[in-house]
DNA sequence: CTAGCCCCTG
DNA sequence: CAGGGGCTAG
């Protein structure tokens, strides 16, 4: 299959949206979350009711495999046309960043659902309401990006994110003067009612619908909607597993919130607050869930090279302030770790490659696309719903698929293995460099962008745990070392950058652990590219020369050159990248200019080249966005 | 001094 | 493709 790449300035409009100011890494889930899920658009009730609204819409239209299609064509092929896996490659063309599956919709933007449905779920809400006392209320939730997003939208995200900035910093400024005590104690009080109202909604819902269907008694329409799906797993299985749901829903809400708030409280009393408890839950990497993935404590991969545990694991914005207290993180270190975060072993990227081989992205192939997007609470929670808290989380269907396919085992979460944490080292997050699984990211890369630290905002994120916590760590798999994948896909970037800088590669690269070996390594990589295709330019158009050509402009490069099937067979190997245009041009000019260079006997200057790099090295053009959130496999 | 490039070698 | 040396610009 040869899908061709878009050209360069047919990016998708989810860079130009929502490109910071800043060049550094922001891993697109994030700046997604930013404005599609944003913390702070969350009331107490509203979270509750958007929970409810998209588990019960995600029931109806999440197909496992296609829970990245856009609702519109999950719901369409969940009634009518099972089939439509063959279609997987449309679809993820469908699902660019710009198409992004719109989970979390706003209730007009949905499918319309029954009447029926309609009724119970405005009950629920109505309910919900009530006991909150808040509106539902969701500003920024339904800025979907597309290619046409006008100027105005984007000044006026512009202008929300930046009120956001500035928001923030005074106050982080006010809490960290304010009263510590008097803080956590307004914390704790929150929590716990928040935890309370838990309770209640799950009671009312439980009521709601047992009442509304006393015949079917629990078989509401998750179930109803599970029997249109094509899991091909019979419905007995959910039928109990729902039973459960109540009961265990209660029991590891409360438990998660009453650990999250013994957490918090702990470590915000300990600390003294000298920052809010909200930026410190966020920009340390002590703040993370863990998840115990596998019975293996060993380090699976202990001949990574390991850079010192005090490296940043992303250098982004915060870094200085990431490193520093990473490195306090790990002295901190004194309660023994019950889970020790373990990346499965999985199989490396490079093994499954066969597996899931698709033409190269011409969006965001689903398995990139999974590992950009975060779980929602919505998907945790259907997931809860319909698999029970016991199930293996690598079902989920935003998981990898290679990771369903290859590593049936790779991520076995026991419910109960989950856990908040308050304290992980780096050195744990980042051990197996090639487990391609569920990896750990750096909270602060996460929360900066969306996050107004506050402690009434830590409220609304201690409600949403475990799962915001859950969240951030499966969001994305951060590498150590490169991989065979990146070597790929740096050669394919090639095509469009021969001189990038070490920023560029940062930026496209967000899935690598930057320092300076892995760095140079990738630097040292563009340069053995650059030789060879110097090599074969000085090759070509010296036979060229051989060949009586006696003007330039009668050498060209076409695909059929045989100059080209040269550097594609090195580039491309595999031949499923559609080389750009301006890739042949670019060759040409080079022809051309070594070609010159020879006739005109340059090349008895020992750094005749240098001009000719020169000339090169000005024909960079912009690597695709697509390169930016794309593992390649 | 460091980063980055090039060249050469294996 | 990696290692290593030489060179240069900042």
């Amino acid at each position: 299959m040869n899908l061709s790449l878009p050209d360069q300035n047919m990016h998708s409009s989810s860079e130009g949206c929502l490109d910071d100011d800043k060049p550094d890494i922001m891993l697109p889930c994030f700046r997604r979350n930013m404005y599609d899920e944003p913390l702070t658009s969350y009331s107490n009730g509203s979270i509750i009711s958007q929970l409810l609204r998209k588990t019960i819409h995600n029931k109806r239209t999440l197909d496992e495999s296609h829970f990245y299609l856009s609702s519109t064509t999950a719901a369409d092929s969940g009634q009518e046309d099972q089939s439509s896996v063959s279609s997987k490659d449309s679809i993820a063309e469908a699902s660019s960043p710009s198409g992004h599956i719109s989970i979390g919709a706003s209730p007009e933007g949905e499918h319309p659902m029954t009447d029926h449905m309609q009724a119970k779920r405005a009950r629920v809400e109505n309910i919900i309401r009530v006991m909150a006392g808040s509106p539902n209320s969701r500003q920024h939730g339904d800025s979907e990006r597309s290619d046409t997003d006008g100027k105005d939208t984007r000044e006026a995200r512009e202008a929300y994110r930046e009120n956001k900035r500035k928001q923030r910093l005074p106050q982080h400024q006010d809490h960290s003067v304010g009263g510590p005590d008097e803080e956590c104690h307004k914390l704790k009080e929150q929590l716990h009612s928040m935890q309370r109202l838990l309770r209640q909604l799950q009671e009312k819902f439980l009521q709601v619908y047992s009442q509304e269907e006393p015949e079917h008694d629990s078989r509401d329409e998750m179930e109803v909607a599970i029997e249109h799906d094509t899991l091909g797993e019979t419905t007995d299985t959910y039928y109990v597993e729902s039973h459960n749901l109540q009961e265990t829903l209660k029991q590891e809400l409360s438990r998660a919130v009453n650990e999250c708030v013994d957490k918090v409280f702990k470590k915000v009393s300990s600390k003294g607050l000298e920052l809010s408890p909200g930026s410190r839950m966020c920009s340390s990497p002590e703040m993370q869930l863990s998840m115990g993935a596998d019975r293996k404590s060993k380090h699976a991969d202990s001949t990574q090279e390991q850079p010192p545990a005090g490296e940043a694991a992303l250098k982004p914005r915060s870094l200085e302030y990431y490193e520093s207290t990473e490195a306090q993180s790990s002295q901190d270190q004194t309660e023994a770790l019950s889970l020790v975060v373990r990346k499965p072993a999985v199989t490396p990227l490079s093994s499954v490659t066969p597996s899931v081989k698709r033409p190269y992205p011409v969006h965001q192939t689903p398995f990139q696309f999974n590992y950009g997007t975060p779980l929602h609470d919505s998907q945790i929670l259907e997931h809860l719903l319909k698999y029970g808290p016991h199930s293996n989380f690598g079902a989920l269907p935003c998981m990898p698929p290679s990771m369903d396919r290859t590593s049936p085992d790779s991520v076995d979460l026991p419910w109960d293995s989950i856990a908040m944490r308050s304290k992980v080292t780096s050195s744990h997050l980042t051990h197996h460099a090639r487990a391609s699984a569920l990896g750990a990211v750096t909270v602060d890369n996460l929360c900066l962008p969306h996050v107004k630290i506050e402690c009434g905002e830590l409220q609304s994120m201690a409600e949403r745990n475990p799962y915001f916590f859950f969240c951030l760590n499966v969001n994305v798999n951060i590498q150590e070392g490169l991989t065979p994948s990146h070597l790929k896909k740096a050669k394919l970037m090639f095509f469009y950058t021969r001189y990038p800088s070490s920023n560029v590669l940062k930026t496209f690269f967000p899935d690598v652990k930057f320092n300076r070996c892995i760095t140079s390594q990738l630097i040292k990589w563009f340069s053995n590219f650059r030789e060879f295709y110097y090599i074969q330019m000085e090759k070509f158009a010296r036979q060229a020369m051989v060949d009586g050509i006696s003007d330039v402009k009668d050498i060209t490069v076409s695909r059929d050159s045989e100059l080209f099937r040269a550097l594609n067979m090195h580039y491309n190997k595999a031949n499923d990248f559609h080389v750009p245009d301006r890739f042949l041009e670019v060759a040409e000019i080079t022809l051309h200019e070594f070609y010159n260079a020879i006739a005109a006997a340059k090349d008895s200057d020992p750094s005749w080249k240098k001009a000719i790099y020169k000339v090169i090295c000005k024909l960079d053009s912009d690597v695709p966005e697509e390169f930016k959130t794309s593992s390649y496999l």
